[in-house]
DNA sequence: AGCACTTTGTGACCTTGTGCACAAGCTCGG
DNA sequence: CCGAGCTTGTGCACAAGGTCACAAAGTGCT
């Protein structure tokens, strides 16, 4: 029963792993079983039994012994966890390349969260329609914002104008923020924000392969499982 | 000075944040300034400075006690250490909506890496030209991996396609994946992969924004520095 | 040279996350 | 109703990472 008062505390490294979970779960309805174990579970999100259990246990007792989860409940609790209940509008700041990619994304639809508002600075984009939607300028933000209750704002602008971004959309009101901009970011408390960077990403690859390189054929602990 | 026998561990949080300061670094480079302190290189890459200055010493003691370190220097021994130094041909397979503006993303071969070929499964595809490169069929990946060299795969495919386009990059030789796919992926030993996925970034952001909530204005330890 | 001031490098401690191993609990067959 | 066979839930030990605080080592002024 999830216990009202206290709310019992999710480890963050356990958070990234819901929606693998959550994905998995909905795969393995999808395919009509309606229980499964944690060992299968744990094949299916790439991560160990022994983990997949003490990440469920935090949701608390949906499984039985002997048995396994139901599925179906497994994905209620989720989803009801995650706040994928309800409807996220989204708004994508900076329709360039990358901004038209997101903006025409399908599966963003899928898992509650709606592309509500495209926004960028240049006024020759402004007005013209990308993925169904009218582009706003940047200086109608906030309107946007408020009129279209979006709750979450992703940040595809260059790096330069990516801070300046970050507060407009929390001033607005904004309170989770995903930059996809190569450069350093800051909120206030009290606003989430995430990130993902394309050229970090190589970097890192880059530094294990060199290791690897280097080292000839000797051993070398492999990434797996990244950024989670 | 880099001591060759044992080749010291670099922990994996920090190989996460070099890219960080390196970044940071070269932009401070570029403004003319000579000498850093670990504050201040804090501040740029959204950290704190004994995190800075511990990550640092892993590469070995390039500071000096009383003034900071040697932007110069630093760029140089970062990039070597990242492998930067060298070039890091890349193939993207998948040239939808993601593959495209990933191909035509600038900044790519900024550090060191470049989009070597473009392939996709779709017959349709092939033989078209996307940012100057002509698109490949999937079969001729293992072909245009050997002959261009390859070394990083990027998998910006359906989720349906992802394992099988993993398995035929490794066995085309590609050490070095990153996918973009909302798949599970897995390797062998001895191939790095990381993964950069979108609707479990919003999930995330769910989870914290539905918490933040619940609580009403109760105090809620902000989420910064995600997937780092 | 001496002294006040700055900043690095690191040891000690704490927090978070992981993995193992096993008791507890459930099902099912006989 | 009992026992065999699974599978969960979790206590514990350990690994990884983060933070603090401070000695060591440099600069520059007098």
């Amino acid at each position: 029963m999830a216990d009202r008062a206290g709310q019992r505390r999710i480890p963050e490294a356990t958070v990234a792993r819901l929606p693998i979970y959550y994905r998995a779960l909905l795969e393995t309805a999808e395919a009509g079983v309606s229980t499964i174990s944690s060992e299968r579970l744990a094949t299916l999100a790439g991560v160990n039994a022994a983990k997949v259990r003490k990440d469920l246990s935090y949701l608390g007792s949906y499984g039985t012994r002997g048995v396994g989860y139901e599925v179906d409940h497994l994905v209620h609790e989720i989803s009801r966890e995650l706040g994928l209940t309800q409807d996220w509008p989204v708004v994508i700041v900076g329709i360039g390349n990358l901004g038209h990619a997101l903006a025409n994304y399908r599966g963003f639809g899928a898992r509650g969260f709606r592309v509500a508002a495209l926004v960028d600075a240049d006024p020759g984009k402004v007005e013209r329609k990308v993925a169904g939607l009218q582009v706003d300028g940047l200086d109608d933000l906030a309107d946007v914002v408020a009129a279209r209750d979006v709750s979450i704002g992703i940040i595809a602008t260059p790096a330069s104008a990516a801070q300046e971004v970050a507060d407009r959309l929390v001033e607005a009101g904004v309170r989770s923020i995903l930059n996809f901009a190569p450069a350093v970011v800051s909120v206030p408390d009290g606003v989430s924000l995430r990130k993902v960077d394309l050229a970090i990403e190589l970097q890192i690859l880059s530094f294990y392969q060199s290791r690897q390189a280097d080292l000839g054929a000797a051993a070398q602990p492999a990434v797996r499982e990244a950024q989670g």
